[in-house]
DNA sequence: TATTAGCACTCATATGGTCTGAGTGCTAAC
DNA sequence: GTTAGCACTCAGACCATATGAGTGCTAATA
């Protein structure tokens, strides 16, 4: 059998009102819905026919039909390759000068949970693979030491170092001076043992010290959690479908661990800004599997980038979905670029 | 009527078997439950005592009696007031040297619900009143300084401020002295005008690149927004009077605004480490009508405290939380005071 | 050959009645 | 003051029936 052009039509009509309404529709109101000027028994044959091909199903033999995952992945995939959807310009709202990293990826979370009414999950930059731009130790007090480490693409990282032992003016210098000189242009995996080896035997004296310093500097660098924030999770309770307490529940619990769909988002790579759209089975998580998964890639400088991800039922608008993330995007590129200049 | 010995067992029998069911108890279960050796219809004629003193109320004609929250209330009251539960130890699961605040805030918040089994909240140290120990400006690349703000508390904060123009070594130490000159000591409502002043007539032709700085160091003081963490709030599924979709919803909802239960755990102020309960009603967030809020107040140093809470259903296990708040509590006092030494 | 009208059939959901059991309040006896 | 006994209440379970949206199939129509 053959998917001809009327077929489309029906199908196109079928997903459609199912995303608005979410409940089976029927054949009459296709009839009534498209401008075939069919009956609704021509349509019920033209249903019958697309069942067979899998993509529609019935919940039960007395009722409408809804898409299958087949068709949604039908419907999606002619989206994406569609023209670029226009979609109403969103703006971020950021007002500080200076703002942090995280505020911006927190702000970005909100704006997508609120423009789209889905859940939102967006990952800070991945760290492994940043380079050392610039690191500063600070006496704060006779006890503490303050390590400030600046990663390329700016992101800084600050960590408190307890010591016994105050410390000269002079030899903080000397410090300073030592820990760039060697780790400038380093990444984690390249601080390994005959660097650090090196630094002991300039320290002068300090060995131990320097070792506890080099400790805490990997812990802060390595720490595999890659930041992540979510927003508007509670959305989820729009949708009938996912509203009983049992899927609420297990979805919610994932989007409070965040790790397993941290890592979801991340197994795919740097697929070039490509939007993913993982429509329910599809996705490797069990708790997702009602649910359906859109992932985007945004990008901070070379080799370094987050993720963002939304989460809805099924049924999602995936035009609108597909348009915000784009246009997230974008946005989020320029203030990283502006950022930069 | 009086509240004698008797009527004070059965209320506690009846508070103690209905945290544990969830169901309102007849007066058969009370009548095995005690050892008072009544039959269930002398039970019936104190239980009838009991509501009309309002120590608790039937949800219907034909049901048992539950608490009410005058009920819970002096249960509570008799409960603190008593000598201290004793409670298996819980450690914070913390490692690395030179854990950083929020770490060690997330870790407990996670304790908390895990050991509980309701949903936890808790709140950095607000900074208003912290004065400024040490400032640190750096020069990260041509286009931008990084300001390191380091307040009593040792508490970090940093900014990335973006200049037009390249200082040279001498200014950028110049600017170092200044700032922790003019600022060192200060908290924010003593940083003026007529402060800011002063450091602009030193400026020395900088004056407008010391107006951002002050404006980023000022924006980052005042940030009102106190950083908090949940924990567990998924935990509200496990009871079933708060696991129908609208509850939870709005519950979840603040849970993940947190700006508001924020409020109300402060409102009370810096209550000598005691422990607020708020049963149902008591509390002035609607949301939690339907809950209980118990809050405690963890200290850093004099005048600098956070917050924690727990909020879960109404017949909440109050003996157990309160005795693992008090045991949170010294536990982060201590991990604080060896912080300090 | 494609479309349509008509009809019997299915089945989820709503409605309403009955039954059951847990629990009460009251009264009279101990 | 305590208890046994009994009538009463009422939420929830269970069941039967009605409703209506929707289907598939067949025969008539264009």
């Amino acid at each position: 059998m053959e998917l001809d052009e009327r077929k489309m039509t029906i199908l196109r009509a079928i997903i459609q009102n199912y995303l608005e309404t979410g409940e089976p529709v029927g054949s009459r109101t296709i009839s009534k819905y498209t401008d075939l000027n069919l009956s609704s028994a021509t349509i019920r044959n033209e249903m019958s026919d697309l069942e067979e091909m899998g993509y529609i199903l019935q919940p039960h033999t007395s009722a409408g039909r809804i898409p299958s995952d087949k068709g949604y992945r039908l419907y999606v995939d002619m989206l994406m390759q569609d023209k670029q959807t226009e979609m109403d310009n969103l703006k971020l709202e950021l007002n500080a000068k200076s703002e942090k990293l995280d505020n911006i990826l927190k702000e970005a979370a909100k704006v997508i949970a609120v423009n789209t009414n889905y859940a939102s999950l967006i990952t800070a930059p991945r760290y492994h693979k940043h380079r050392i731009k610039f690191i500063q130790l600070t006496q704060v007090d006779p006890e503490s030491l303050l390590a400030v480490i600046i990663l390329e693409g700016n992101i800084v990282k600050n960590n408190l170092i307890h010591i016994d032992e105050e410390l000269t003016q002079e030899t903080l210098l000397k410090f300073n001076l030592m820990f760039n000189t060697f780790l400038q242009g380093l990444d984690l995996q390249e601080i390994n043992a005959s660097v650090m080896q090196k630094m002991r035997n300039e320290s002068g004296g300090y060995s131990a010290m320097i070792s506890d310093i080099l400790d805490v500097i990997a812990t802060s660098l390595e720490s595999e959690e890659v930041e992540a924030y979510t927003s508007g999770s509670t959305n989820i309770f729009k949708y009938p479908e996912l509203n009983d307490s049992a899927k609420a529940s297990t979805l919610l619990s994932v989007l409070e661990e965040k790790k397993e769909l941290t890592e979801l988002m991340y197994q795919e790579g740097d697929s070039d800004r490509g939007i993913q759209v993982y429509i329910g089975d599809e996705s490797p998580i069990e708790a997702t599997k009602d649910c359906s998964v859109v992932t985007a890639t945004y990008h901070i400088e070379e080799g370094v980038y987050g993720k963002i991800g939304i989460i809805g039922p099924r049924r999602m608008d995936y035009e609108k979905v597909v348009g915000t993330l784009r246009n997230l995007m974008t946005e989020l590129d320029q203030i990283f670029r502006k950022d930069k200049e």
